[in-house]
DNA sequence: GTTTATAATCGACGAATCGTCATTTATAAG
DNA sequence: CTTATAAATGACGATTCGTCGATTATAAAC
């Protein structure tokens, strides 16, 4: 007297399939465009089982920015083991973090709507553990950096901050910068004329001109470094940029 | 034969009404729990002359952020005439920026949710003018301040970066700090242990440090400077938000 | 093979929201 | 007093949300 067990693994396909169709719905009309009746008709399960996945709208929107975040961890992976000194493994992650914010822009914005105390509260505890698991997972390689910097007196560190304020300092520069740029957001007024990228890129070498963190950006050519990272570190990401008609605008 | 014909300032009076009545729902049940059928029960008027003035919720959110953005304008102007260096009052500047998303928490993450796609499309093209026109203001006080520090030398510049670049550096580096420290935003796995007005500052005094706009950290002690903001030129907020229990952290 | 307990799925439903628009009301000129 | 029309009204259809009783499928018990 059992009735059928689910398989696990199906289970966790159906759930990327969910998510898969969430995304689609989403860049074609956007956040708002997405609709838990209009998913649940894109997709081969009912209103019920859907709602046995996801608790909601907000908690598929945070499973949604939870995969974004995965992704993000396997680019930061990947800067991190960027050969060169301090300095640049820390532009090589914030490198990443552009990268991500245009290859995804999607998932960029949702981290921002993820985090408004309407989508939050209503999301599952699953979802929102999950997310700030992802979200230590992405501290833990900047911070390691930072205090081999800081050990290694490449970083002369004048404010005397500790490590995680500086890993503060660059997320939320470079998390503002990507912010107030991202191309998904209406026109600003004080970006106008900016070129995007080199704006990033100039604002993390001012806080880590400001860190005196070695070499200084006047010490070194850092555009040596944006092209290694285009061309070898990132190649395929900034190749698929390309394709899409959103080259980077680095020079 | 003519009908009578609306009073122009008590449509400006009722719109405040509307905007009032907006505000105390989103600070009671949140940007979710703001309605259209709830704001009709809250005010003197049908539903026909809500949508009369805002073209549906969008547009009231940004007519709520642009109300928001008059207010801290009027900050900026008062900050803008810190008397001190120009670095000081670029200080002055991002201390009303953070006194400002501590009074009015809710209007400055409207300021997040009016730039996201759904809501810009939505609003009326008025409001997107007037928001348009407010982020100019805000901007130019800034950037006077910038030209002026560049020309009297006082900022070096050593990246040699546009006045609206290093604007933008500024801006986006308090936005990003202030957005990820943000009360009404779920706790933060970076920012734990952040206290958080300290990070504002540190990070842009980090900025500041990177242009070289002197005098450094190093070179004189800001802590006087944000004393006289505290009890000069900002007492009657700073009084606010202690009365409000939201003292500030900066010592 | 039949029965049976129950996990899994389904989708109709009520409540709430949105924005519209035909109707009603109010008023100033003729 | 009539009348043209700006202003205000709120009932309505269309969507959305999340729930929950009904239905289906399946694996063990007999």
């Amino acid at each position: 007297m059992s009735p059928r067990q689910i398989d696990s693994s199906t289970l966790h396909e159906r759930e990327q399939t969910l998510l898969d169709a969430a995304l689609q719905l989403i860049q074609q009309q956007g956040v708002e465009g997405l609709t838990m009746d209009k998913l649940v008709k894109q997709v081969p399960f009912s209103k019920g089982t859907v709602y046995s996945h996801f608790s909601g709208k907000e908690d598929l929107l945070l499973g949604l920015c939870n995969r974004g975040m995965g992704i993000l961890g396997k680019l930061f992976q990947r800067a991190g083991r960027f050969e060169g000194t301090t300095r640049e493994r820390i532009i090589a992650i914030n490198f990443a973090y552009l990268i991500y914010s245009r290859l995804y822009p999607m998932m960029f914005l949702l981290v921002i709507s993820a985090k408004s105390p309407g989508v939050t509260e209503k999301a599952s505890q699953r979802q929102r553990d999950i997310h700030l698991q992802h979200e230590a997972d992405l501290t833990t390689g900047i911070i390691s950096n930072i205090k081999q910097a800081l050990a290694d007196g490449e970083c002369l560190n004048p404010l005397s901050l500790a490590p995680e304020e500086i890993a503060f300092a660059n997320w939320s520069s470079a998390f503002g910068s990507i912010a107030l740029l991202c191309k998904d957001i209406e026109q600003c007024g004080i970006r106008a004329q900016m070129q995007s990228e080199q704006a990033l890129l100039a604002n993390v070498n001012l806080m880590l001109d400001g860190l005196q963190w070695r070499p200084l950006f006047s010490e070194f050519d850092y555009s040596l470094t944006l092209q290694r990272l285009k061309t070898e570190l990132f190649a395929a990401e900034v190749e698929l940029l390309d394709a899409q008609g959103q080259a980077l605008q680095l020079d």
